[in-house]
DNA sequence: CTTGCTCTGTACCAATCGTTCAAGTATATT
DNA sequence: AATATACTTGAACGATTGGTACAGAGCAAG
């Protein structure tokens, strides 16, 4: 039956937009309770061990998204190329236009990578693992498919830095369709 | 004569590493004073605006510095690509093979942003426009050259968020030199 | 030495930080 | 209905935050 409270994966995507928008120092417990609209109470009920728990909780549940939508296609999709282009789609919708941060990228230029620094570089491994093995099913050579996967991760990272510095979306879906025309055939 | 004495511009490049390092929000005035090996006294009397002046004018001077040693010879420099050598000689050295952030970037990511819109903002639209003109010199198109420039500028954001990320400066080489073939003639 | 100015360490402020917890309400089980 | 468990509340804790006040140190000019 279908439970009328929160449950704590519930409350995994308002804590991931409170991260987000404030960054782990910046997102202090009344900032994540105003954004999920849970006591302080209720937040401890869920993660004991407190912000760095739900932090963790958080990457945990992106990572998972990104293995699941994006990561696993791109590493067993028979079609390669349909992957890639899947992968475009969800990296757009996802990231809004550059408008919505990566919380893993945010997380990795400050010094909160120390804390969570597996599965921050965890995330970007598989990524770049998983495009790299598209890229080599695709006819790519091994080393060139590795190349150009970390550039084109890179490339996404930048893009959502410089869009959201310049607050510029178009500048974003620029950067994308340039590191978009790489990973064609 | 020569001061012995701590001046404002000796401080500022010991700010800007405290902020680098712990983002604005982490860099505490505790942090600061450690880092900069100044009392609170000290910093207040030179910075009367506190931790928002002591950014503003870290900025300033990093946007000084990338305006001095590499916007300015990009767009005057006779020889356009000696000048583009010469950046890819700088964003190495500067940032370290990617062991250390781009503040602005950093900044770019976090709510800090709203804080130095304009100074980030600037920061990134003077170094696309500068590198724009001097591949528009070196013999590309105008919309090629706009084009090229963000690709890099954003590729280059990305290459130390990744490098950072995964603690691997030589994934940071081979993502620059990827971009420096962009911009050979 | 006196005066005046720049610089600095200490103590202090109100506000906010992350965390704890006893008491309460809601839901599930029997 | 009675009991047990799951969840929520909000007050309070000690620690730390950014910022202020201020007396004195250091030094130069008169």
């Amino acid at each position: 039956m279908a439970r009328l409270v929160m449950e704590r994966s519930d409350v995994l995507p308002l804590l991931g937009e409170a991260f987000r928008e404030h960054g782990y120092e910046g997102a202090s417990l009344s900032v994540i309770t105003k954004q999920t609209g849970l006591g302080r109470g209720s937040l401890y009920h869920f993660f004991p061990g407190g912000k760095a728990e739900m932090a963790a909780a958080v990457l945990e549940d992106i990572e998972a998204w990104f293995e699941r939508e994006i990561f696993a296609p791109l590493r067993s999709e028979t079609d390669a190329q349909a992957a890639i282009d899947a992968m475009w789609e969800a990296v757009s919708a996802y990231f809004q236009s550059g408008q919505r941060v990566c919380l893993v990228g945010a997380f990795a230029l400050s010094d909160t990578r120390d804390r969570f620094a597996s599965a921050v570089n965890a995330y970007f491994e598989r990524w770049i693992e998983a495009l790299a093995d598209a890229l080599g099913r695709q006819g790519h050579d091994g080393e060139r498919a590795d190349a150009i996967a970390e550039q084109v991760v890179a490339g996404i990272q930048g893009a959502i830095t410089l869009a959201r510095a310049r607050r510029d979306a178009g500048l974003f879906e620029r950067v994308i369709s340039g590191l978009r025309a790489m990973t064609e055939k």
